[in-house]
DNA sequence: CTCCTTTGTCTTTTT
DNA sequence: GACAAAGGAG
């Protein structure tokens, strides 16, 4: 087949264009992974390559399927190899199972996700006697997690913030984390790309390999690349200088995991001889649908000016509906969809996309009520629920017994009466002698040096060897079922009765069945190997489009995702623009582009939706129209919805009485119910004491003024400066 | 050591 | 409102 056809010029010259540095702009629709994939076959049956030295990189698991999928497709089953088609973190992850151990870790590291992260700070911050309420784990894993997506080391990162006394704590927690996270021979989603940076950097060898085998190198989605990932290519593709990347700096959502746009707006000046490529024809969406996602994309201020246009007719009107609570909003998506099955339409062609996961709730108990198939992508990812994580703790620790975490996740479930001060014993052993926790337990046992405990150890230890003299002799999957029943995890949960532990042994049944599957389409089936894939998978990797149901997702999961019939559910100022974001011109632009993901997706049919008041925090909240929705030019719109935003704007702007963020609060918290805004007859703090705020911490209060309604106190923050707050709303606490 | 109650935190978004 | 962590009783 002739790879050109159906291609525009465009589309064509970037098909053609195979040496030297290339970057594509893609408009969303504009058919980018067209373009890859006929790239890819075009380099293979012009025999400028063979597969295996084409490395396409993608966002998802997914879409790499797909890809692979597609090239294979087009250039016919080659029986030189194939393309290597995956995403960044399998990529690094497959590299680094061969080569690590050239950097001092060893091959069968595993890999740590958000939650253990999580527990192993906190492990450390209990160590090093560091107030966890201070410092939030969660808040010094994403600094961390920062600086390793700039490819800062603890090392570097002393040396640079030396005598810097803020940062003193994320240094120490740094340097531990790291120091933990080798002993334990695990490695988190950052170590994945940053080692396989330094492994690169410190063997020459290696890297010679790889930028030998990887010829031709493509990046989908590269918008998004951090400071790491944009090393790892410019590393890898220096020897043959053809890297092609396509981005659409639009498309940019992902700033929060340190995504660095710099790398799309840079990339000519770091690779000399760059040639450029815009697609902006749009294949996907109507005019309509087109011209609205455009008209609200045109307020953002930093961007590259692109006219996306195309030829397709203009299509239905946007519809937008404001209902009163989340529920009636809910029910008007159910009565959309119905009406456009009923017209022919299939309910696997309609999304309804959200900007929490939180929102799923309640889309889904309508979306039962009115008997309409769902599937719900994102929110507790299968492999992160408890039962499934304990039992991979198991193999873990049959594994190799290395993973700290994983062993005192698992030492005493089902209970074995080894409570937390054992536990913490046996740690403070293991931290004194340098141990790892499972050979702390192994000394423990051999010393009886616990008293009664020491026999209950011994007894957890003489289970994990009973499994380890099976591993050799048995399948994986046998092993995993051995795990379930002779560790008594399953009888535990058959004991509790309740739906919810049924549940739970349900998804244990699933690992067992996806375990077998792993067995089946691996012949050289390894633990680590099931870890890996158990680990970089993603929710939106399981969507099927061969089954009928709607699809309900997270807009950031939508990304590169097409529906015929989409709804964009909860525009309201507030959740979309999140609050957060409304002061932060940055991240509000970050939100409007997120938008302009949205409503690309869509292909014929765009609904916007909202509601006067929905519930956040067990709390009625009252939210204007998204900010968004008055950005749609008016003429894609039905006349009577446009008129209803326009109404609703002038009356917004009258209902803001100042500009100052408390004020606005008055308004926008409570509708109605209990009253929480409650003046106090005396507060438990007066002028000159140090009071602390949940939002701007600690300050000295200057001023209190009886307002008669409440008191109006003023406060120096340390950080915030002056503010003014009213008593009732500010819950300060005194220090 | 375990179970139960209370308190606090969470809202961004994910590999 | 949901869930985890902390605190208190047995």
């Amino acid at each position: 087949m002739d790879l050109l056809d159906g291609l525009n010029d465009k589309q064509k010259e970037a098909v053609l264009h195979t040496e030297g540095p290339l970057l594509i702009l893609a408009g969303a629709g504009s058919g980018k992974t067209r373009v890859l994939t006929h790239r890819a076959a075009y380099l293979i049956q012009q025999n400028k390559c063979k597969p295996y030295n084409i490395l396409a990189i993608t966002f998802t698991n997914k879409a790499a399927g797909e890809m692979k999928e597609r090239i294979e497709k087009t250039v016919g089953f080659n029986p030189e190899g194939e393309v290597w088609v995956a995403t960044f973190h399998s990529t690094c992850s497959k590299i680094l199972r061969r080569f690590i151990d050239r950097i001092g870790y060893k091959n069968d590291f595993t890999i740590y996700d958000s939650e253990d992260q999580k527990t192993l700070i906190k492990n450390i911050c209990k160590k090093l006697d560091i107030d966890t309420k201070i410092h939030k784990e969660k808040a010094l894993a994403a600094q961390i997690s920062h600086l390793k997506d700039k490819l800062i080391t603890p090392t570097q990162f002393l040396l640079e913030k030396e005598g810097d006394f803020t940062k003193k704590v994320l240094g120490q927690v740094y340097v531990e984390y790291q120091s933990q996270l080798k002993k334990n021979n695990a490695l988190d989603f950052d170590d994945l790309i940053a080692k396989t940076v330094e492994l690169f950097k410190t063997d020459e060898k290696v890297l010679d390999f790889y930028q030998s085998q990887f010829k031709y190198i493509m990046v989908d989605e590269y918008q998004d690349t951090n400071k790491a990932q944009f090393e790892l290519i410019r590393i890898l593709a220096n020897k043959s200088k053809n890297l092609c990347v396509v981005g659409d700096d639009d498309q940019s959502i992902y700033k929060f995991r340190g995504a660095d746009i710099t790398n799309i707006l840079s990339f000519e000046q770091v690779f000399k001889n760059t040639t450029v490529i815009k697609l902006e024809q749009n294949y996907r969406s109507t005019q309509n649908i087109l011209n609205c996602a455009n008209g609200v994309i045109k307020n953002n201020e930093g961007r590259k000016e692109k006219t996306l246009w195309t030829e397709n007719d203009a299509g239905d009107k946007i519809k937008f509906i404001r209902t009163q609570s989340a529920y009636d909003e809910a029910e008007n998506v159910c009565a959309e969809i119905n009406d456009y099955v009923r017209n022919g339409g299939k309910y696997k062609d309609c999304a309804c996309l959200y900007r929490t996961n939180a929102q799923s709730r309640v889309l889904e108990e309508r979306l039962i009520r009115f008997r309409i198939p769902y599937k719900i992508v994102g929110g507790v990812n299968f492999y992160q629920r408890k039962e499934v994580k304990d039992m991979l703790a198991y193999l873990k620790t049959i594994e190799s017994g290395l993973d700290d975490i994983a062993v005192r996740r698992i030492i005493n479930v089902p209970k074995r009466a080894i409570g937390a001060t054992s536990i913490a014993k046996v740690q403070k052993y293991a931290d004194d002698n340098d141990i790892n926790f499972y050979d702390a337990l192994i000394q423990v046992e051999e010393q009886q040096a616990l008293g009664k405990t020491s026999a209950k150890i011994s007894a957890f230890l003489d289970l994990i060897r009973s499994f380890r003299d099976k591993l050799g002799n048995i399948s994986l999957t046998e092993l995993l079922e051995a795990v379930m029943v002779e560790t008594a995890y399953i009888k535990e949960l058959e004991a509790e009765k309740t739906d919810e532990a049924k549940d739970r042994i349900e998804n244990i049944y699933e690992l067992v069945s996806k375990m077998a599957q792993y067995e089946k389409d691996h012949t050289d089936a390894t633990l680590t190997g099931f870890l890996e894939e158990v680990a970089l998978i993603a929710d939106i990797d399981s969507l099927d489009e061969s089954n009928d149901y709607v699809v309900l997702l997270t807009i950031h999961s939508a990304k590169g995702l097409e529906f015929d019939n989409v709804f964009l559910c909860g525009m309201e100022d507030g959740l979309f623009p999140g609050t957060g974001s409304i002061t932060e011109p940055d991240e509000l632009e970050e939100e409007r582009r997120l938008c302009y993901v949205a409503m690309t997706r869509a292909k014929r049919h765009l609904t916007l939706t909202c509601a006067r008041e929905r519930m956040i925090h067990g709390e009625w909240v009252r939210n204007n129209i998204s900010r968004f929705v008055g950005e749609i030019p008016k003429e894609v719109m039905n006349e009577n919805e446009a008129k209803e935003i326009e109404t609703e704007e002038k009356k917004s702007t009258i209902m803001k009485p100042s500009q100052s963020s408390n004020a606005k609060a008055v308004f926008t918290t409570k509708a109605f119910g209990m009253e929480s805004h409650e003046k106090a007859d005396k507060l438990s703090y007066d002028v000159g004491d140090t009071v602390k705020h949940i939002k701007f911490g600690v300050g000295k209060v200057l001023e209190i003024v009886d307002g008669g309604k409440d008191f109006e106190v003023t406060v120096e923050f340390e950080k915030a400066g002056v503010k003014k707050m009213f008593a009732g709303f500010a819950k300060l606490k005194k220090i």
